[in-house]
RNA sequence: GCCGGGUUGGCGGAAUAGGCAUACGCGAAUGUCUCAAACACAUUUGUCCGAAAGGGCGUGCGGGUUCGAGUCCCGCACCCGGCACCA
């Protein structure tokens, strides 16, 4: 103690200050250390030791999880923990009510973020990345979170992405099964083709293709496959990227680089074939319409047919659309196929037909050379130029016709860039008057329109006097009759049910689904990521590794920083930097053919496979033998009433996830799924979205930040070093200025006013600004709270053995019930509402039974669980707190003895009376009317209605 | 452009199921304690009129349903998020 005592440390020297929280936190996170407290224990295996292990079937389970952080440098700030310290308050609850709770934290902590830094700082990224790792732990640990710290895993751990890979494997080695609508493995198939069952791709028999020809029919079919394609190729980053890592813009989402097209060998996965599955379960799902919504969007589920257009000049090519709209096929007057499509070349003819169309040819004098122009002009177009550009539609004539197949009439046959190769068919019918880029196009190139649905909007139905096209499902169709089929009359449906059935008999067309998603590109030429259990034999042909050579370590190399080019040079290729140790990727193993010769597959996995998985591995971290104890993961995620794909109880996590990660670790679900690994097919069945803790970015005139902690306000404006600044609310982070730590507030207030404050603040799901000063509230609560059990000047418990009297019952029992429902529903800003009502009570009575005590502190050990602890403890307990029961709440407590029933005039309030809870309407009608606030009221008009909902209110409606 | 979410005091927010608008917290004002300040504690705090009693007005804007609307319906404005030439 130093000299220098301030009044109120001498008149209150027992008060729950800072240092008196730092040092009651300090102990009980070591004692839940020793004593293992949150430690829950499995059916089998090595972690059936736990916390209440005993009575395992007979409790209740509750698996709830975060999303795992990645472990940045710059460390956390107050917003990163918000989900953390919600779902630690939602599991301590219900430990409190008799669940088994799973509740543990990992860390993804491969990825792009630590090789950067690691490049800059010329450290290896494992050594910075477990750097930034302990201190996270650091951080988290002084927040007092109940994680099981047995089942923390880490994605870097060669003992994790073994099973990383394990799975890789396990995937590469199926295929879908598109009859039994599930992943099956790819023996199977091979069964298939050597029994004959299914045709090879050119029918000669299975046995008579060699090993190479084998390996390219099956890759055809593998879930995990190597391709040459198109690829979002990042140059200033080195790498290629995923569809979901590319921006609207065209950027790489990390960095924000431009992105190109360029045709790659790279790995993907099938994840297509999922697309009808991953939309249909999600309705078994409990997460936010939102999200399942933008999930559909995502995969874009379409339905529609494939129509065949037989080329006129040639009758063997023939161009495949998908449409939506098969029941305008008769308004089909051009078609457009993107400037990449291969057949393209086929049709172009040497000179451009008879009385070709000026603005057609584009100026060129032949076909050839006009294609030839406008592909170049194209391919180097950006996303971003072509967006901008979308309204101004161009393309080419390619000379060629092709013939409708319903009119038997030729249209001509364009190449544009509205037309996407990656979508559908990469070729269109076009129909310019029922499609508005049909119709922009078809104004710019003036080719004719032909209105085959009748408007209902009053306008005529001669498209050349229309400003846009006319788009109804409701409308009938017309002028659609022609050989062998007529639509005319039908509505929209029906035709195209017609018209569909008409297509698939005759063989050229047939109902169909398209899907917007596309496979999933997996791989990376990155270091610090999960090597490709994969290597190369002398005739190029992939094998995956057995189990027994798994992990494959991620080798050390002399340099690991990415080949990385000028952001703008779409002209280079990427290079591995697992490829420059040639002592790794050059080996001979026994694969069970004898020792042979191979090659490492020298890309690395994108960051999201290490999160595709790990909640399944929270469950049996240690196992070697396997992903997971089948037992183990049914009981903690296996279906059950009401979760029919089964799947943790709660995931809490932000809404950027919204399709990648999600999507992904659905998909690898599923798959572990269908080879029978795992009895739930879905990963998370309640997902939950928490909102973002904005901050104030203050700027000067020059609109850089300044430190948001020495801005000064005064009067409505904001300065900093006397100049004024402008104030916006933005995200929270160092760069910004803004950034508040964690351990900041704990130095000041202690990790349970923290806690407490983010819960306040409001709902979970709400983004709100942070604000300091406010947090003093939450101190203020847990000073009040102590002071109500302990006494400030003798530091004894002050709690008296009374009976409490009715008023202090009632008050508890409303507060108990509030509770658990409030935190039940995770509505815990109104959890703490109400416990700081009730403790505003007990402040005003003068002496706090213990009764009432002891339910305070239970009330308040999931919200702020070290003051709790030590009050417990204090109040004579034993053991922790945590697993002690929840209270109870009485009802005949929970309802006031006495209501306040309103009584209105016209629905304004005139009186108020204090009433019995259970009083009949007649007698509040009867109490009601002969107030003298509403005799005086009323006057002398008389009643025309009196409207009584006992015992809450009475409503009179003067004559 | 399309889809989704939102708009309540000076601020964060509360309001089962259409029934007292503003719970709880911050801030502010006043007071107690203190030489003083800070802390803590107590009281007040939507707004307008009024000395008060009391009254008027109030949940983004305009309309509607209803005895009664923050809540339901129609239209509009603004803000935030997602998707975006997807055939």
């Amino acid at each position: 103690m130093s000299e220098t005592h301030t009044a109120a440390e001498v008149a209150a020297p027992h008060r729950y200050t800072a240092a008196l929280a730092a040092d009651i936190e300090a102990r009980w996170q070591d004692f839940w250390d020793e004593h293992g407290t949150y430690e829950a224990p499995n059916p089998t295996g090595d972690l059936t030791e736990g916390e209440g292990g005993a009575g395992l079937a007979q409790r209740p389970k509750k698996f709830v999880m975060d999303m795992f952080p990645y472990p940045s440098g710059a460390g956390l700030h107050v917003g990163h923990p918000l989900g953390f310290i919600a779902t630690d308050v939602y599991a301590r609850f219900h430990r409190m009510t008799g669940h088994n709770v799973l509740h543990t934290l990992g860390f993804d902590a491969f990825g792009l973020p630590a090789e950067q830094y690691a490049v800059q700082t010329g450290t290896h990224p494992r050594a910075s990345t477990e750097a930034n790792i302990a201190n996270m732990r650091r951080q988290l640990r002084r927040l007092g979170l109940g994680h099981d710290k047995r089942r923390s895993v880490e994605t870097i751990d060669p003992a994790y992405y073994k099973w990383t890979q394990w799975i890789f494997v396990q995937i590469f080695n199926s295929w879908y099964d598109p009859e039994a609508r599930k992943a099956r493995p790819i023996d199977t198939l091979v069964a298939q083709f050597e029994a004959g069952e299914r045709a090879t791709p050119d029918g000669r028999p299975w046995n008579a293709l060699s090993a190479v020809e084998r390996a390219g029919v099956l890759g055809e079919y593998r879930l995990a496959y190597a391709s040459d394609a198109p690829v979002n190729w990042c140059p200033g980053l080195g790498t290629v990227l995923a569809n979901e890592e590319v921006t609207a813009e065209g950027r790489s989402e990390r960095g924000n680089y431009p992105v190109f097209k360029a045709k790659l060998r790279q790995w993907n996965m099938r994840i297509t074939t999922y697309a009808d599955r991953l939309i249909e379960d999600l309705d078994g799902l409990d997460w936010p319409e939102a999200i399942k919504l933008q999930q559909r969007n995502w995969i874009g589920r379409s339905e529609g047919a494939r129509v065949d257009f037989p080329v006129a000049a040639d009758g063997d090519a023939k161009i495949t659309v998908f449409t939506t709209r098969q029941d305008t096929l008769f308004g089909a007057t051009y078609m457009v196929l993107a400037p990449e499509h291969e057949l393209v070349e086929r049709i172009v003819p040497a000179a451009w037909p008879e009385g070709t169309h000026d603005v057609w040819t584009g100026g060129y004098a032949t076909p050839t050379e006009a294609v030839a122009a406008y592909r170049k002009q194209a391919a180097a177009k950006s996303d971003v130029e072509r967006q901008a550009e979308a309204k101004d539609k161009t393309g080419v004539f390619t000379g060629a016709y092709a013939t409708n197949p319903v009119s038997g009439e030729q249209v001509p046959v364009f190449i544009a860039d509205y037309v996407l190769m990656g979508y559908g068919t990469g070729a269109i019918m076009a129909v310019p008057a029922h499609d508005s880029r049909d119709f922009a196009f078809a104004r710019a190139f003036e080719l004719p329109m032909r209105c085959v649905v009748e408007p209902s909007d009053g306008r005529s139905s001669d498209p050349s006097t229309w400003d846009d096209s006319f788009d109804s499902y409701e409308a009938k169709i017309i002028n659609s009759s022609g050989a062998g089929v007529a639509l005319d009359g039908l509505v929209v449906t029906d035709a195209k049910a017609k018209i569909t059935e008409w297509l698939a008999k005759r063989g050229i067309g047939e109902g169909t689904v398209n899907f917007r998603l596309r496979d999933w590109l997996f791989s990376r030429q990155r270091y610090w990521g999960e090597p490709f259990p994969i290597v190369y034999d002398e005739d190029g042909v992939a094998h995956a590794l057995p189990e027994s050579m798994l992990p494959l370590e991620l080798p050390e190399v002399e340099d690991y920083s990415p080949r990385t080019f000028d952001p703008d040079d779409a002209d280079t290729s990427p290079e591995t930097p697992l490829s420059r140790n040639e002592d790794w990727v050059n080996v001979k193993l026994d694969l069970g053919d004898g020792p042979k010769q191979y090659r490492r597959e020298t890309n690395t996995m994108p960051n999201w496979a290490g999160s595709c998985w790990y909640e399944l591995r929270y469950l049996d971290p240690h196992n070697s033998d396997r992903l997971v104890d089948p037992a183990v993961e049914q009981y903690w995620m296996g279906p059950r009433e009401g979760q029919p794909s089964g799947g943790v109880d709660l995931y809490v996590g932000g809404q950027e996830h919204a399709v990648l990660h999600l999507l992904y670790a659905r998909f690898w679900s599923k798959v572990l799924h269908d080879l029978g690994h795992i009895a739930s097919s879905e990963p998370f069945h309640k997902l939950f979205n928490q909102g973002m803790i904005q901050a104030y970015v203050y700027r000067d005139s020059r609109r850089i930040a300044v430190p948001a902690t020495e801005v000064e306000e005064r009067d409505g404006a904001y300065y900093y070093q006397g100049q004024q600044v402008s104030r916006v609310l933005g995200k929270m982070g160092k760069s910004l200025k803004n950034a508040v730590t964690p351990d900041e507030i704990c130095a000041e207030y202690g990790a349970d006013t923290l806690r407490l404050y983010e819960m306040a603040m409001g709902p979970l799901d709400v983004s709100r600004p942070w604000d300091t000063r406010a947090v003093i509230g939450q101190y203020r609560l847990l000073q009040r709270l102590w002071r109500n059990v302990v006494s400030e000047t003798t530091g004894e418990v002050s709690v008296v053995d009374a009976e409490p009297d009715e008023a202090t019952l009632r008050a508890l029992h409303k507060a108990i019930d509030g509770l658990s429902q409030d935190l039940a529903h995770m509505r815990f800003n109104t959890a703490v509402a109400k416990l700081t009502e009730l403790n505003n009570h007990l402040t005003k009575v003068r002496e706090v039974p213990r009764t009432v005590a002891e339910s305070l502190v239970l009330l308040t050990a999931p919200l702020a669980p070290h003051i709790a602890e030590e009050l417990w403890r204090m109040l004579g307990h034993e053991t922790s707190v945590v697993h002690a029961p929840f209270p109870v709440a009485d009802p005949a407590y929970v309802q006031d003895e006495a209501v306040t029933c309103v009584v209105q005039l016209k629905g304004k309030v005139k009186a108020r009376l204090e009433v019995p809870p259970t009083i009949s309407d007649e007698e509040l009608e009867r109490l009601a009317l002969a107030d003298p606030a509403v005799v005086a009221a009323l006057g002398d008009a008389g009643i025309r209605k009196v409207i009584v909902r006992a015992p809450k209110l009475v409503n009179i409606v003067p004559a």
